[in-house]
DNA sequence: CACCGCGATGTTTGCGTCAACATGAGCCGC
DNA sequence: GCGGCTCATGTTGACGCAAACATCGCGGTG
């Protein structure tokens, strides 16, 4: 900054005044800083900045894995809302769900200059005490909806898998079989609890619940069992990869899709609706969900990180039906 | 810090060197020092640091879209990478490919503290100085291969288009249509000058190309052009979701797959051993791909960001065979 | 016993920037 | 014509940390 400041003959300060595009410069004075700023190749230090200013302009994402669809298009809409914000993303991946990992991120959060964090996993890890997170920091939960004090925002969950539970038995399918995520999830355990509690507001019994990992495998193998059983005519799935699994399931046992039995997804992923047959699923609303996280979240910085307010923002999700359900065989 | 220190009965320089963890300090010193770190709920200020060792310990990553499987999963390897090495990844999203966004991007970078950057996106934009990087920093290229004088990490994507354009022949295919990427990705059109160039090597003349945009629509619309002509028999589409949208064309049509058309993807996304029928397609390894990137950039880094080495790493493919093609009918 | 060396710790200084205050030149009005 | 005002610009200091150098105490050595 000297440099450009002698080369263009004036103080540092008019330079930062400048940088900064403050309005009480000349004009002439203006034009022959930036000249110098170009000539001399001049870029403003960032860190030098920051701890000026005690701002970072920049955010915390914490996840365990880019690997699910969900968490991916979360965060591209993070991604997108922060740099409208003109604040930068910065990623701490958590290789596994071990102590030691937590400890790295914990520490790489500490060094890291972040204005706030968005956790964008499973949050009772907070509260079992495994992650410990900066106090003050500002904080938004994705995801989850832990009971912790944070902030939360989610897809609506219990509405999703009522909607999916609900337009099968429209259908006119007597029992509604599910194959849910794994129990270590909140998202998955919700959507079991509305998918029971729907089944047993039309006056039937839930049947045993199959947790899968989310992956397309699982749903196969789980349907290869399930689908043993003739009478299993409708499927809900927690997610659009299991549903895919059970379909291809389906057709190697040469059961028909929607004729002898009708699967639900959850997601309406991209590739939904060019599966074979087109994927009757719930769509989340990640666009939103990332959105609304990082409204609350800039509202905290702008509050000084210092109101702790722990409501849970729900977003609505909706059926999309294709041609994977249909109504009952008599 | 300087609180902690008096807490401490230390000067503010031995609680820097505890918090940095070097040796040479009593132990029942360092003790006292942590422990008064923690009563004191300290942590030490990123920008600080950085300011002072002109490190930033974050290396950014500039794309177009999230969206993408093979970008996330390169994403996924380069935060994986990068965390082993104690750096974090800052996101440069680019909205589009405007000049706009691409000169907003280009702020955000130059505001941004980065010790290095990865370009996930066409390069070509670079070679039009349509973006300009700060001179001397630290740049590797990922999916592309511009002409430019960076360094160049991709899958070899002459080598997959040839597998599976060979693939198709070896199982008698007199003809291979190909579904090809936007014109605008080097990486499609790789995969469309191999594919010809094998056809010719095998004395057949390629058909005309058709060029999608990647989506699982844009290779539905293709295929229901493509199959109006029976004599059709061989499709390699140069992405898994293009394969899926001519996989529920051929479903529509009434094709069997691979019957009376195979049909070959390009990038084995986890979901494809699950499509109906499980696509034959070829495998990136884009896990290797981030990984030699992160290598690459670290190489710089350490040589202080000045060599400039243009070569390009090239990272193998591998068919993959499962269900979808099969031998051409007599 | 004077001296050296070494390891633990303290002191000083400056990284690049910007807020706050200081300066100084031009302008207005009475 | 001079006080007071505005606006452009310069000067100073501080943000939090760590490199470089200074100091201190102790044990060993000739």
């Amino acid at each position: 900054m000297a440099d450009v400041a002698q080369h263009a003959g004036v103080s540092s300060q008019t330079v930062s005044r400048v940088s900064n595009g403050l309005t009480n410069v000349d004009e002439s004075t203006r034009d022959r800083v930036l000249a110098s700023m170009q000539a001399l190749g001049y870029r403003p230090n960032g860190a030098a900045r920051a701890l000026k200013s005690g701002r970072f302009n920049s955010i915390g994402v914490i996840m365990f894995t880019l690997g699910t669809f969900g968490n991916m298009r979360t965060l591209d809409a993070i991604a997108t809302e922060a740099a409208k914000a003109d604040y930068s993303v910065t990623l701490i991946p958590l290789v596994d769900q071990t102590q030691g990992a937590v400890t790295g991120a914990y520490r790489r959060l500490n060094d890291q200059a972040v204005d706030g964090v968005v956790i964008v996993f499973e949050a009772h890890l907070i509260d079992r005490g495994e992650i410990t997170l900066p106090p003050g920091l500002p904080v938004v939960v994705i995801d989850s909806n832990a009971g912790s004090g944070y902030a939360v925002v989610d897809n609506d969950q219990m509405e999703g898998a009522r909607l999916a539970t609900q337009h099968l038995l429209d259908l006119g399918h007597r029992q509604v079989h599910h194959i849910a995520g794994p129990t270590t999830s909140f998202s998955a355990m919700h959507r079991v609890d509305s998918w029971r509690a729907t089944l047993r507001a039309s006056g039937i019994t839930p049947p045993s619940v199959h947790h899968g990992d989310w992956s397309t495998e699982s749903g196969y193998q789980i349907t290869l069992g399930l689908a043993a059983d003739p009478t299993v005519t409708a499927i809900f799935a927690a997610n659009d990869q299991m549903a895919l699994g059970a379909m291809r399931a389906l057709h190697q046992l040469g059961r028909d899709i929607p004729g002898d039995v009708s699967v639900v997804g959850y997601d309406d992923m991209e590739e939904a609706h060019s599966f074979w047959p087109p994927l009757t699923t719930v769509r989340q609303d990640f666009h939103s969900v990332g959105r609304l996280a990082m409204s609350r979240l800039f509202e905290q910085i702008a509050a000084g990180g210092h109101s702790s307010s722990g409501g849970v923002t729900t977003v609505p999700t909706e059926l999309v039906v294709r041609e994977s359900t249909g109504v009952a065989r008599a």
